[in-house]
DNA sequence: ATGTCGTACTCCGTACGA
């Protein structure tokens, strides 16, 4: 008989200085599978050990040195472990793990999207350009029908696709993450593969929803310019059984924190 | 509104990515 989980999402922004955080959100939230990514570490210096004493004996992790890089870890032990490769770049920003829930599993696909720079235009800067190339192969993967598999899709895919994930969506229509060839390539992707915004499910339009916070800003808090730049995408068999999200925006005043908070999903059997 | 972070090398300051 499947048992639900809790599921979380975060963008830790360097796993080492942050591994104190990572054990008061276990102490706090405890998720039974929490996805990181930014883990800016290769797999031999993640802090496994640290993990593991918190109870996450299950580990996946695609790392490289300096950048991005993203982890699974897990109180569920994994049917399967996948790492697939984006414009042949060598890039670590994905991993996918097939959580055994007790029941068929539950396939889980944690993603770092790339950032994308500064200028939108694609002929001048070419880390657009790779994120608009990455959009395209992500479309080609799972833009289509999803596979009849339980399927889910979490992580920071840098982009804030609605007017209401942005705080001035007027303000922010020439600024990367929110310009209309890169929202409208992402709902593409979405709508076109089946995909249920969990979190738009549940915290509905037109309530403001953010998952990040610049730290350029004085007080991020009472300015809250926040985006929101973390999903969790479910699948149409998933997507009922998501019975509820909750984004930790408290996190976001811890000590020393991650400029992005935890998004943490209760999947049902 | 060019502001604050983290990482790596150029290695105690600078360059880069976000």
């Amino acid at each position: 008989m499947a048992r639900s989980f809790t599921l979380a999402t975060w963008n830790i922004n360097s796993v080492r200085i942050r591994t104190d955080l990572v054990e008061r959100l276990a102490a706090e939230r405890a998720p039974d599978v929490l996805c990181l990514q930014e883990i800016k570490c290769p797999e031999a210096n993640f802090p496994s050990s640290v993990f593991r004493k918190l109870g996450y004996v299950h580990q996946a992790i695609n790392g490289q040195k300096g950048y991005h890089g993203v982890a699974v870890l897990s109180r569920l032990p994994f049917a399967a472990i996948d790492r697939r490769g984006f414009c042949d770049k060598g890039d670590a920003r994905h991993i996918a793990v097939t959580v055994d829930d007790g029941g068929d599993g539950v396939e889980i696909h944690n993603l770092y999207v790339p950032a994308g720079g500064d200028e939108p235009d694609a002929t001048l800067n070419e880390k657009f350009a790779h994120k608009l190339q990455f959009l395209d192969e992500m479309a080609a993967w799972i833009g289509k029908a999803p596979a009849g598999r339980a399927s889910i899709v979490v992580g920071d895919l840098n982009i804030a696709p609605l007017e209401h994930d942005v705080w001035s969506h007027k303000q922010l229509l020439g600024v990367v993450s929110h310009t209309p060839v890169e929202t409208a390539a992402l709902e593409a992707i979405r709508t076109g593969g089946g995909w249920v915004d969990a979190m738009r499910s549940h915290i509905p339009v037109p309530q403001k929803l953010y998952t990040w916070w610049s730290y350029r800003s004085a007080d991020w808090s009472a300015a809250d310019k926040g985006r929101r730049l973390d999903h969790v995408w479910a699948c149409p068999a998933v997507a009922p059984r998501v019975a509820a999200i909750e984004v930790l925006r408290a996190a976001r005043g811890w000590d020393r924190p991650s400029d992005h908070v935890p998004v943490i999903a209760r999947i049902e059997r």
